[in-house]
DNA sequence: TTTTGAAAGTGTATTTTTCACACGAAGTAT
DNA sequence: ATACTTCGTGTGAAAAATACACTTTCAAAA
């Protein structure tokens, strides 16, 4: 086996990418995800997928403006916390029997092998507005903890996701990325005990996550509970 | 702006993926990385470039597959260390001037868009062989802190995956990866300052190291030194 | 054989961080 | 007034992080 020859040019066949965005959001008791729900095929037999949110990135779009554009078709929101986390090339990813029917129905080339780029992002449920995208039926959210069987790798992305998610709550304290403006710390941690899946004691959690300096304590107290009102806190600017 | 209309499908031209490998190797005093340069082109008077060894990923293979291609041709190494750290995927990040003709001068459709998937890998300087892989003209090992100015986004490229190799020493401690089978603790010290670019206390580095049962003591000492021979160590298995 | 040079190897005291743990205060509803 | 619910807080113990200096071991040279 020499290597001295020359190499002919080699030709591929050319790939699409697409962006799956893994969209998570806190309803003050589950963590959630968005998933959509394939058209029903005029064939009314055929049993619909689901997925997560993606679409193939175009030709003259970065990776995040893909995302940036696949998050707002669904949602309406701008400005959402972003972020890329694996990418996903499996030659086969794309070629169970229903997922090529799916794809069928909306890609040119559904046949063709397809890289995706996996992002996660942190919505505020609060702001969410739903929005069918063109590129789906209706979007839902589901227990982060229950999520049904989903067309292509769509399972291993979303826990992989969970996976980073869990690593950058820890190191870089975005939590409130999930929470309404104004929050307290009571229900910033209920929301790390969740995403973590752990009890954290309360004490030692309120210790620590002020020592980050991440929050601005606000005057206002919470409202409209029938117990002791909370201080709200919000994220700390810059 | 509405968004009732049916989507057209739409065509985009197709990308080709491509795997760069940013490969680290340490030689007791820096950490390098191996670069290739582009082979001469007839006309001497174009200048050569230098780039990460990289290549684009065939028709059937999976990304790790493909990281794992490219630096077997390059090394002849098997079984060496791999990670993916980050996908790159800005439209014009080959488009440079020379960056174009470099590419004309081995790829098909050098026009073509293409997203990269960055691998980072650790070798042992000890066993590597170095060979020129046939898509490129020579590879040699350039100090990490003073990378040449290189084509393609790959300057940023090598800078990411310096930033996540450091998570990973720090979290995972895989500096063994780097070393030769034995090595001594201050072998592996230098290893860690050199990466974190910082100085590291002696006693503490080799009580947190040993804390952490990723080593195993050897009953061997090293040989041929002119002075105190240092314990041997090598990776714990498993 | 003694001396010299060079890195190996080792312990302790201080500070900081982590962890475990319980009760009075403040508000609402009846 | 009482009952109910969540809020908000401190301390002691254990573990981890940090700062810091001297003796030992070997080979080479004198």
């Amino acid at each position: 086996m020499t290597s001295k020859g020359i190499k002919p040019k080699i030709e591929t066949q050319g790939m699409d990418i697409s962006v799956d965005c893994v969209v998570f959001g806190f309803d003050n008791d589950q963590l959630k995800v968005l998933l959509i729900e394939q058209k029903q095929p005029i064939d009314t037999s055929i049993k619909t997928q689901k997925a997560v949110p993606g679409d193939l990135v175009m030709d003259n779009e970065s990776l995040d403006e893909a995302a940036a554009r696949i998050l707002k078709e669904l949602t309406s929101l701008k400005g959402i916390y972003l972020k890329q986390f694996f990418a996903f090339g499996d030659p086969n990813r794309v070629r169970g029997l229903k997922d090529q029917q799916w794809l069928r129905t909306f890609r040119v080339n559904p046949e063709r092998r397809v890289l995706t780029v996996g992002y996660y992002s942190l919505v505020k449920l609060s702001e969410f507005k739903p929005k069918a995208a063109n590129f789906a039926g209706n979007a839902y959210w589901v227990d982060v903890y229950n999520i049904p069987s989903l067309a292509f790798d769509h399972n291993e992305i979303v826990h992989k996701a969970l996976l980073m998610l869990r690593h950058e709550l820890m190191a870089d304290h975005i939590g409130f990325e999930l929470l309404p403006e104004k929050f307290t710390l009571s229900q910033l941690q209920k929301l790390y005990e969740i995403i973590l899946d752990k009890k954290l004691d309360k004490r030692n959690f309120r210790k620590n996550i002020l020592r980050t300096e991440t929050l601005t304590p606000l005057k206002e107290k919470q409202q409209g509970v029938l117990h002791k009102p909370a201080q709200l806190f919000k994220r700390k600017l810059k």
